[in-house]
DNA sequence: CATAAATAATACCGATTGGTATATATTTGC
DNA sequence: GCAAATATATACCAATCGGTATTATTTATG
């Protein structure tokens, strides 16, 4: 790895969490500059702009979340339990496993989907990636016979996000674990009846 | 209303879409001049700083919900039908009388968990108030036979609110009709359960 | 109609924003 | 170990940020 991949890397990894937490119109180039102890002209020898460097940020949180999921979900066999650990990884994004700030798709789709097409469009395509991976296991799970063979692939995937990003966004609005559990239980049910 | 009221609520009727699609870090006090013909020395002699107009708008803008949601609910009489309305509701989020720019809470909700305590305060508020109206039509469901006197009505109410926000969050995203129906499919047959 | 009080516009403030041209280190290949 | 290429720091830029003191203009009142 060359210096400039490498400090390119060294800058994700230390603003990364700070576009997930403050947003990307809320985290300024001196916000980067704090968090890696480069200066404005180094940032901008490794990345064009701003922008490159949000973009850069998502893909990075991104593919985080992408490997604490296939680590949980490889703690499991059945389709039905692979589903079903996704009710623990949210149900503990509070730990320092969970990417900081909440999770990037949701954070991106809810900020850029107005204002910033680019960032947009990365969250469509990871909340996509992920779609296409519960579909999977999902007919995997009708092949085995754990879901009905008349459930809709696709509208089980989009219901388990819908669930999981709706429910992350209130228990941490709120706070409450026994919100945060009360949703995680619905939607174990819901897996359930799949 | 005197003038400086009247001038109070021009500049939310004004202003508070901006706060809605932009957010609080994204609109800028020039934004504020600009939607209103006023002046910065207006609006500041009319609100003490930004966080007092942005508060102001969430206000503003969750009342406008509220307006929406009574409107809807209104016309239907059973608690089942009513809560199925919300299906209708955000299913037509894109129409002009849902808010533009998407769910304040959802959007205040992302926006300021990490960052703007008194904002995050407000959507709390909010969420918490659609929280309690939810268990009352719930428990008034159960009173009717509508639904099974086992339902936990807090748990259900939370479980309305994640699937609906969740899934504007992905209808939005993703821009697609066949996915917005799909979770609205869902959230009738959960109802249903209910 | 005159006057006082309330409201809005003007003009300004320092700080920070994202971004760049240039100079200085630091690697890298030979 | 020395050049050439690469990478980082310095110093600067115009524009915009949120905010304020002051002046001008409305508006209400006696």
């Amino acid at each position: 790895m060359s210096k400039a991949e490498q400090t390119k890397a060294f800058i994700l990894k230390n603003t990364a969490a700070i576009f997930n937490t403050k947003g990307f119109q809320g985290t300024s180039l001196s916000d980067l500059t704090i968090a890696t102890g480069l200066t404005k002209g180094s940032i901008y020898g490794n990345y064009a702009n701003k922008d490159e460097v949000a973009l850069a940020a998502f893909d990075y949180n991104f593919q985080k979340l992408e490997e604490l999921f296939t680590m949980q979900l490889a703690k499991h066999t059945t389709a039905k339990n692979k589903i079903l650990a996704y009710a623990d990884i949210y149900d503990g994004f509070t730990r320092a496993t969970f990417p900081e700030g909440g999770c990037p798709i949701l954070n991106t789709a809810i900020e850029a989907d107005d204002t910033h097409p680019a960032l947009k469009q990365k969250a469509a395509a990871a909340l996509n990636t992920w779609k296409n991976n519960l579909m999977l296991l999902i007919e995997k799970g009708k092949l085995d016979k754990e879901f009905n063979k008349n459930t809709d692939a696709e509208k089980a995937a989009l219901a388990i996000i819908a669930t999981l990003e709706g429910g992350l966004m209130i228990a941490k609005l709120m706070g409450k674990s026994t919100y945060r559990h009360a949703i995680i239980d619905n939607f174990k049910t819901m897996v359930n009846n799949f």
